[in-house]
DNA sequence: AGCAGATAGCTGACACGTCAGGTAAAAGTC
DNA sequence: GACTTTTACCTGACGTGTCAGCTATCTGCT
């Protein structure tokens, strides 16, 4: 580790935390809404017949636990439904509710302008490309990091 | 917001997660620290004569109560000492104990190496460069809007 | 059919971050 | 010197994420 290298890597947690605790904070006032469950409704939503947990969970790169935990929250909010799945006894079903739906409507707008206030105003073509491309580096280096069991030396 | 930044946007988050939580997993597995507590030590390790918890939460970019909460249990697990200021009562001073010396030198190590294994690892030069700078300009960015307190619309 | 093991999902305990609201000392004001 | 305001820090409540471990169901083997 160089120390630009060390520098970058500071840098990438504590501009990330900025960002999403400021978006964060924008999401709650617009839509009294966190980003997690943002996250989750905008998944749901795409598929108004229903998703399993565990797709769902796998989607958006959770472990099952803290969707499980995400959905309670959810449910008593009244924005999610878990129904039984009629073909499998230990699976469930989500779905949006109405309220939900409307919920994420009135949502997603502010949250957009959000994002694009804090992150895409920020950077210039050239620098969201570079930005990119990092995490594309980044995304795959994880992805066979994480898929290759074995434990590396480093 | 082109889909293009959308993508870019969300990738951030994902991947920004995945990476502090395996890196974090490994901190916890070769020295028993979180990673928050690793950065709270990192910097208080600097001086030793003692920092204001003030100056400390400034410097880690974190608001006073978080950093009281993490000083809590840093002292009930005797890494860190809380002292009273002669100057100003208000004010305490913090100290990291020989334990906490100790355990930071134990984890550094491993920590770097975790860093390298995660995140040095999957970039080329030009990828670092890349990242470095566009979150420099986020991190301006950030600055800026955080600066001016006015409202703005996005 | 009966049973072992895999799979889907849930839960409880605990660490953590945020927010609103506290206490006490310091600095400014008259 | 008493009064207000500001500053520095702490606390309690609550939403959240992780981990270990649980239950119920399903699948494949015999």
């Amino acid at each position: 580790m160089s120390s630009f290298e060390l520098d970058t890597w500071e840098s990438l947690h504590t501009v990330v935390e900025k960002l999403k605790r400021e978006v964060g904070r924008d999401l709650w006032a617009n839509a009294e809404l966190s980003d997690t469950e943002f996250t989750v409704l905008a998944h749901l939503r795409l598929n108004p017949e229903g998703v399993r947990p565990g797709a769902c969970a796998q989607a958006i790169g959770w472990d099952s636990s803290r969707l499980s935990h995400q959905l309670r929250r959810l449910e008593k909010r009244g924005l999610v439904q878990r129904q039984a799945d009629a073909h499998d006894g230990r699976a469930a079903v989500l779905v949006v509710t109405d309220v939900g739906q409307e919920v994420y409507r009135k949502a997603i707008g502010p949250h957009l302008r959000s994002a694009r206030k804090w992150f895409a105003a920020a950077l210039s073509p050239a620098q969201l490309e570079g930005l990119a491309e990092g995490l594309n580096a980044l995304q795959a280096h994880i992805d066979t990091l994480s898929n290759t069991t074995s434990e590396e030396k480093s």
